[in-house]
DNA sequence: CGAACAGTTCGGCCCCGGCCGAAACATCTG
DNA sequence: CAGATGTTTCGGCCGGGGCCGAACTGTTCG
């Protein structure tokens, strides 16, 4: 039976707090196996299974059978944006006291959000991005200028091959610092880029990055970041 | 007792038939009655009750009381881009028959999208301010350009005065054309003036808009549009 | 004031769906 | 092959929550 999905059907689906907690841990980016996403969501294999064949059938994840695992992922940046759309309203909402751990410190610094980055490391990226006028974000929204084109390109990546319907550049504030980073397909082909030089390496069971020491002189050197970076508060540039 | 909202909490509340009818009556941008939101959810008056208590709790809704009517409306933008970012991984699901009726063909030409224009008229628009040189979009993204600052100074919008966090323009495509028009600040904007110069009338109990004979010649002489933009298809401009 | 209307509260029905235990199936390993 | 590990299917329990009828509050109008 192939029928359509409603609003509410999909609302309904991510309305669970263990299918929330698994949708949630896949917007990391990577794929994950069906007993991982059990563990996130803290209920049992046999729970887990159906839900996650609910979700497949729903066509919110895509799965892919490799041996004895199935990996798991987000169907589509469809998904991840409606996701990130009710964490938005749900952060908005009456004040939750958010008790900062110590392993929050890392994912404040740089992790993964689907598939570009975040934290303080996104944030001190789009701000050099701005400031040597290599994009130019207007109220969330983005463009790349011919300069950019050019640095990019330096870079290894080929914007005019990005032209999709996929916004460049999106508001992503996530429950870290509440400021604009480069997501959208920039955003995705840097964290790809930062990943294949090594700057930055997955950290795993986690979104977390954890910054290289190549890393370390690449950005500050490739991005001019100013030496404040990794410091919390991090206001606009005048 | 004040407890924070999670992401499951937000979804579950939108994951039933009824109150996603509500709020998608909402996204048309108006306030309305509790009255009119049982009708549109077909349940009985006390149940919308219930519903609305929920909503309203859990800051999806504002209520404002008027006599003996209490007028309902969606509590943020967030919500309303949650919303719509539900409805796009619904029509992006397995495919829905939809079949067109006759009142459908008004909302196709011209409607509401919460706070912004949709339909062939907006796309007309869009492409108009694209075309001219006073929008530039990107992938969806868009910004406003100087040329494009002075044109909209000239229509009575101060383009300066939106700096805040909402984006310019957005990727809005609903279950018309998929096509991005012009929505965010800029878009709310523009819906006000046009309504506010009579160009556009608002239809009531439907989110459609109707196109007044100002509006007529007002919009083809300011937005230079093409003969043809009414007619369904309507392509991009090489 | 009393009738009409908008909206809410209460109580009870009922069914949907999340949960796990047990067991089966699938796949890799030795 | 046997055993370990990953995943699914089945069956049954049980709680939450959507629904409406009835009754109550509050507002408008004649």
């Amino acid at each position: 039976m192939v029928s359509g999905n409603t609003i509410a059907e999909v609302a309904r689906l991510i309305g669970d707090a263990a299918r929330a907690n698994m949708l949630a841990a896949l917007m990391g980016g990577q794929a994950l196996t069906a007993g991982e996403l059990a563990r996130h969501a803290g209920v049992s294999a046999q729970t887990t299974s159906g839900h996650l064949a609910k979700l497949t059938a729903a066509q919110l994840l895509a799965v892919e059978k490799q041996g004895r695992h199935r990996y798991f992922r987000l169907a589509s940046s469809e998904v991840a944006q409606a996701i990130h759309a009710l964490m938005s309203v749900a952060a908005s909402g009456p004040k939750r006291h958010h008790p900062i751990g110590p392993r929050d410190a890392a994912l404040r610094l740089a992790r993964t959000c689907y598939d570009h980055m975040a934290g303080r490391l996104a944030l001190a990226l789009a701000d050099s991005l701005v400031r040597e006028g290599h994009v130019i974000l207007a109220d969330g929204a983005g463009i790349v200028t011919d300069a950019g084109r050019l640095f990019f390109r330096d870079f290894g990546i080929e914007v005019e091959g990005l032209r999709t319907r996929r916004p460049l550049c999106r508001t992503c504030l996530d429950w870290s610092e509440r400021r604009p980073h480069i997501a959208g397909q920039l955003g995705a082909a840097l964290l790809d880029k930062v990943l294949d030089r090594g700057w930055v390496a997955r950290v795993p069971e986690s979104r977390a990055l954890r910054l290289t020491r190549a890393g370390e002189s690449g950005f500050t050197a490739t991005f001019r970041l100013p030496l404040d970076w990794k410091d919390p508060p991090l206001r606009l540039a005048p």
